[in-house]
DNA sequence: TTCATATAGTACCGTAACAGTACTCTTTCG
DNA sequence: CGAAAGAGTACTGTTACGGTACTATATGAA
């Protein structure tokens, strides 16, 4: 698993389809739900919740509607997911929450647990809204040849 | 919260306990159990399910128990996650299985989403059981600095 | 001013996965 | 043969996910 939720997914969708629009600066939620094929009330919630996350303003009343409330390059996965799944840990530990696992200091993984953790939100972070409405993988070329971490690993436990 | 199952985490710390003890060839599950203060069953089961993905050896009948099946720096964390909550993929549409989601065509994310989960994994991959029962930090220091994904990304999209 | 349209808010429900537990069978050493 | 240990199966309670319905509020236009 280790999977992002369905209605991030969606949301992320959504995100990346008004994204795509530059011209419209308000979008209903009847029309994102047409375009989506995603049913009315899911998408109103999502769009709600990303409202309420402050990634998108909202307009009410007649001929109001959704726009995004920064540019593209300035939204992050993170930002994204945190919106709708809530602040993103690997583990009960890994947060920066008081861990109250009583199993800590038999486990002693935490430390290990939060550095991980750290990783993936950089990997994510450097992954914006502007990126995943084209193609992730033309504009981050660069990097998916030999400079991952995996490779860098390899050498320094070498 | 993309986060990793209770029971995985709890695996990974057995794994690791197993990993720390040079020694003994052979560890009863009722030994892990003690130690890390899980109960028998779901020590258990999780040792069960670890034997079956082959990252563990185990011998049955009286002085029995279970060992590591390869060596602590050639076992993965992705390894281990997948043995117990099977294949990762952030999304339905993120893993190699044949995506029948009928929205694909007006989300046209899934590129995306595969390259994204293909950084994870080689991330989690660079990890070892090793790293895990001693310090990831200090073992792989040398990555926390400027080289994450995050900076280069700056740069290639500037 | 009234109405249609849009977002905001609340509440509810069914399903499935997670987490934990109990019980029985099989193998092996003493 | 019996004790100890793993292997297998089955069951249960809880929680979160995913989806839906209903009501309230705001705004532009007729």
């Amino acid at each position: 698993m280790l999977k992002v939720s369905k209605l991030t997914d969606y949301g992320i969708g959504l995100m990346a389809s008004l994204a795509r629009r530059e011209g419209d600066n308000l979008v209903a939620a009847r029309e994102l739900s047409a375009d989506s094929g995603l049913p009315l009330p899911t998408v109103s919630k999502l769009l709600k919740v990303l409202t309420s996350s402050e990634l998108l303003v909202s307009t009410r009343g007649a001929s109001g509607g959704y726009a995004l409330a920064r540019r593209p390059d300035q939204i992050t996965l993170v930002d994204m997911i945190e919106a709708v799944e809530g602040p993103l840990a690997l583990t009960e530990c890994s947060g920066n929450a008081a861990c109250v696992c009583e199993l800590e200091t038999t486990c002693g993984l935490k430390a290990n647990w939060s550095w991980i953790n750290q990783q993936l939100l950089n990997t994510l972070r450097g992954i914006t809204l502007q990126n995943m409405a084209g193609s992730v993988a033309r504009d981050l070329r660069t990097l998916t040849n030999e400079n991952t971490i995996q490779n860098s690993t390899k050498k320094a436990v070498s």
